[in-house]
Parts: structure tokens; C-alpha cells; sequence
DNA sequence: TAATAATTCAATCGTTTGTTTGAATTGTTC
DNA sequence: GAACAATTCAAACAAACGATTGAATTATTA
């Protein structure tokens, strides 16, 4: 009858439990179909539910696309404030940078961010809103990384377009990177970094 | 009974009329809403038809968007090639190429490649298969163009790599673009050249 | 172990989906 | 204007969809 409360002992281990497994199998799926093609008979069947069960943990499909990206939000956000915290030089931060986003959207299990970036459409106007809060978080950290770089004198003069350019060359890549033997997080991050900076 | 033969004397008449009319509209709506998320019925609506109309023209849902994208990349191949013949020295081609990419992308009606780019996954595996075939002319094309400037010094040493950088970061501003006051072609153009050549 | 709460099942709901169909309508040709 | 083909309509189809529900099951606590 009731549900699992937020503030219980065993939070932690509760939600990162079934509600977690279906916000990472949701993620999984939404990525590979999208939103309306994923259906909840998939997603409850992804961690062995019955079609009716998830509607226990959440209210509705919509909530489960809202939890994905706030999934992938906190965790970018943490990943990327890290970055900061560690008072690098401009190019170690960029690069420092380069190597959490694409972590983030290339790293097997993943998925959060790509669905956020790909299925952003299928979110109603008032979760957007919300959502776009945290989101503009992340682009200012990436918007001060762009700007140190600019006052060295890399990247072109227009430091906001330079921040779209960047990160939308790295975006694009979760539709057509498929890793080789001998690819890792490190040289793929080497070759974003020599490419912008030369 | 039958349907409108393809070499009719009204053929170019009649295919831009009800079909081209119903692949416009489709665009339109998968690249608003997805593949998944534009119904027959909105297709239909959209030309002023019933929903059960448009199937007179189309076997399926799946062979209207097969068709969009056979027009989007009909239309860009076409656009692309004649970047080409025109013969331009390796800046200028580059400029023109990134003009035609960005027309093709971003301009309004222009929403054939944008929905092959963000619905490829809804294409099947036999449609994908021979759609690939003309997508990867494409691809040859930008791919000489940046051989080219890569020989003259510009752009980082890895030229298919820088390719799909480039065309990566225009393909991403399918999703944050906004055209302002005294937003047009050509100021876009510069600065994307801008950016990548410095 | 009894009592109670948390979780899942199994069946079903009403709606929407892509598609089919036969009749009605429109356009063309002799 | 009669005949015929091309095109659209209006209604229905089966399948799949998101969601609900009350009973059954599992876990927790006393």
C-alpha cells in the first residue's frame, strides 16, 4: 500500500535497489529505442517485472525519463565539479574536462546523459524548466573552462560559441563511436584535445 | 485501384503534389515529435487528409520515413556535388561546404537530414543498409575537403577523426539553434569557418 | 509466530496505434 | 456525358500502449 519512504534507515540501499535497477535498465533502453520506443512491458521485463510493476516505484513513464535525467545530471555534475575543485591549469582542466563528458556519454552502462541529450523533446514543458536549472549548471562550468582557455589564446573569439562547438562535436559522437582494440577513455580524450587545441 | 504510375507524364507534377506534400509534412512532424511520436494520424491531418489516406501512397509508416530520408540525402548529395564541381580552392570549398551543410540543417522546411540524423535508429536494418550506401558519398566528399585542408596545414593531424568533428558540431546545433535578429546563412557560416580554421 | 507493511503478480481497463477495406468521390478520356 | 481510373473517405480492425486494481506474495517487526 505505501510506498518506499525517502527518509527511511535503508534509503540508500532501498533505492539504489528495484528503483534504481529500473532507472538504469529504462536508461539502457530509452537510449537504444527511445522514449516511445521503449515500451514499459520492456523495461518492467529488463529486470525480470511483470508490466505492472514499476507503476509501484514510479507514478508514470514520464517519471522514469525525469529520474534518467536527473540520474545522469547529479552524477555529470558531481563528476564535473570535481574537475573544478581540483584547481588544475586552463589545458589540464579542459582536458580533465573532455575526459568526464566523454566518459559520461561513451562509458559502458552510461546511458543517462545521451538519453537526456536525445529524448529532451519527450520531457513536458514543466520538467524541462525544472531540469534546465541543473543543466545550465553544467554548461557554466564548461562556459569558465572555454573562457580560461580563450584569455591563453586558444579556441576562436566567441567563447559561448566555442563551448557549443566543442561539446557538440563530443555529443555527436554517442551516434557514431564504436570502440577499437586499443581504445580507451585516455587517447580518445587525446584526440579531442589535439584536434580543439592543436 | 492502382497507384499513380511513376512515369506518368504528370509525374513530376503528381509526386510533388499529394506524396510530396505528405513527405514534407512527415519531416516536419518527425523531426518535431520523433518517428514514434508523429501518429499517421497527425501525417494525415497535416495535409488534410483522414488517416487511413495516406496509405493509398505509402505501403507503410516505416516507407514514408524511408522516403525522407531518400529525399534529404537526395537533396544534399545534390547540393554537395555541386560544391565540388565548382572547383574552389581548399578554404574556399570548405566555407562552401559548411554553408550548404548548415542550409541543409538548419533552414526552415529543410527537415529531411535532420531527421535521418536523430531517427536513423527507427530505420530498419535493410533500409539502413542501402541508405548508407549515399550517406557514405557524402561522407567521401567532406572527407577530401578536409584531406585538402589538412594538406595546407589546417585542421589536427587526423583527418577522417576531424571530419567527424566537424560535421558533428554543426550536426549538434540541430538541437540548440535559434536564429536571432541578424542571424543569417553566411554570419553562421563564418563563424563555424572561423572556429575550426581560425 | 503472528501481525503488519512492502512489493509483485496477473488480469484487465480504456485509448491509441498502424493498417485494411469497401464505398464514395473526384478527375480524366473517349 | 458515359465510362473508367485515380484518389479519398469513413469506419473498422487487431495489436500494443500506459495505467489501474485487488489479490497474492515476500519481507519486516513485535
Amino acid at each position: 500500500m505505501a510506498r518506499p519512504s525517502k527518509d527511511s534507515k535503508a534509503t540508500s540501499k532501498n533505492d539504489d535497489g528495484r528503483r534504481g535497477e529500473i532507472i538504469r535498465a529504462a536508461a539502457k533502453l530509452f537510449r537504444d529505442k527511445g522514449y516511445d520506443g521503449a515500451s514499459m512491458r520492456a523495461i518492467a521485463n529488463a529486470v525480470g517485472m511483470q508490466c505492472g510493476s514499476p507503476f509501484y516505484h514510479f507514478a508514470s513513464k514520464q517519471d522514469i525519463l525525469v529520474a534518467v535525467v536527473e540520474e545522469g545530471l547529479r552524477q555529470g555534475l558531481e563528476k564535473t565539479r570535481a574537475v573544478v575543485d581540483s584547481r588544475l591549469s586552463a589545458d589540464a582542466q579542459f582536458r580533465a574536462l573532455v575526459k568526464v563528458h566523454l566518459s559520461i556519454i561513451l562509458e559502458p552502462g552510461n546511458d543517462f546523459i545521451p538519453v537526456m541529450l536525445y529524448n529532451w523533446r519527450c520531457l513536458d514543458a514543466v520538467h524541462q524548466r525544472r531540469l534546465i536549472a541543473t543543466k545550465d549548471e553544467y554548461d557554466a562550468i564548461w562556459q569558465e573552462a572555454v573562457n580560461r582557455l580563450n584569455a591563453e589564446g586558444h579556441l576562436g573569439g566567441d567563447t559561448q560559441f566555442a563551448r557549443l562547438m566543442v561539446l557538440g562535436a563530443m555529443n555527436f559522437m554517442v551516434s557514431w563511436f564504436k570502440p577499437r582494440k586499443g581504445d580507451n577513455l585516455d587517447n580518445l580524450t587525446d584526440r579531442v584535445v589535439q584536434f580543439f587545441l592543436g
